[in-house]
DNA sequence: GTCAATGATACTAAATTTATATCATTTGTC
DNA sequence: GACAAATGATATAAATTTAGTATCATTGAC
């Protein structure tokens, strides 16, 4: 029932120590040291957020990451897109036959309703509201 | 990152087709003719909700399950807290050490406002909403 | 007493989440 | 150019959660 998973969760502080930085590139190593995340997971998802722009990589000696935009421009949704996947709380619980009885489930508009403002809170915060 | 999983929603399933049935006790048989829940699966739900006390049920022939309260009683936080544990929509992500650098984590405050809605959005929800 | 129902409980399977491991490639330094 | 330090790509494994199965015991109407 999280809605945030550890890939995530481990995304955010990454982005957030690189952001804090004051070198201009990271390297696993230093992240490893400092945030204590498993190493290959980590690398993992850094690879992830280079390929999906969020961080630019630079190889061989003296290499690391580097972000791609200002951590105000970062938005969690993004993250959470990345590594779980869109966002909706509900699925296809609420659909055609939840009760074989009935065709239109007033539920469902329900859920929406909650889903939308959900989904609209969480566009609104970036990076930057964790520094 | 489903909000709801297979189980509540076979549980409403059930309690939806038992609250709409016109006898007084509706057994296992009939609701997996109708539902097309697995059957073990199902016994295994209708017992749990018989010791929450969402429903009672009757051994022997002619035995089955009825509902304890009015459909319109039946609170969807209820089964999701009975199947899926405590709604959190955040856990431990955004506790403190996030960002090592910050002690008080913005964010937090956040999450937390969206959970307060959708707790309190859901808490309005029963049954009856599915009628 | 029999049979049709649920109670209790232990087990299995599938899916998802959380990692781990390894080899290839790039690049700065000597 | 050789070497070392970094990431890229990718395959695999472990752990956890979700979903489902199986079996024997108990109850109760007939």
């Amino acid at each position: 029932m999280k809605l945030i998973t550890r890939d995530t969760d481990y995304a955010v502080r990454a982005l957030c120590f690189i952001s804090g930085s004051k070198k201009n590139r990271v390297s696993v190593g230093e992240l490893v040291g400092v945030l204590k995340i498993p190493r290959p997971f980590l690398r993992k998802i850094l690879q992830i957020l280079n390929k999906k722009k969020l961080l630019k990589s630079y190889k061989g000696q003296g290499g690391g990451f580097a972000l791609v935009k200002s951590h105000d421009k970062i938005l969690l949704t993004d993250l959470m897109k990345i590594f779980q996947g869109p966002l909706k709380l509900n699925e296809c619980v609420f659909k055609k036959q939840v009760c074989p009885n009935i065709k239109t489930c007033k539920l469902k508009k329900k859920i929406d309703k909650i889903e939308k403002y959900v989904i609209s809170e969480l566009k609104g915060i970036t990076l930057a509201h964790l520094l």
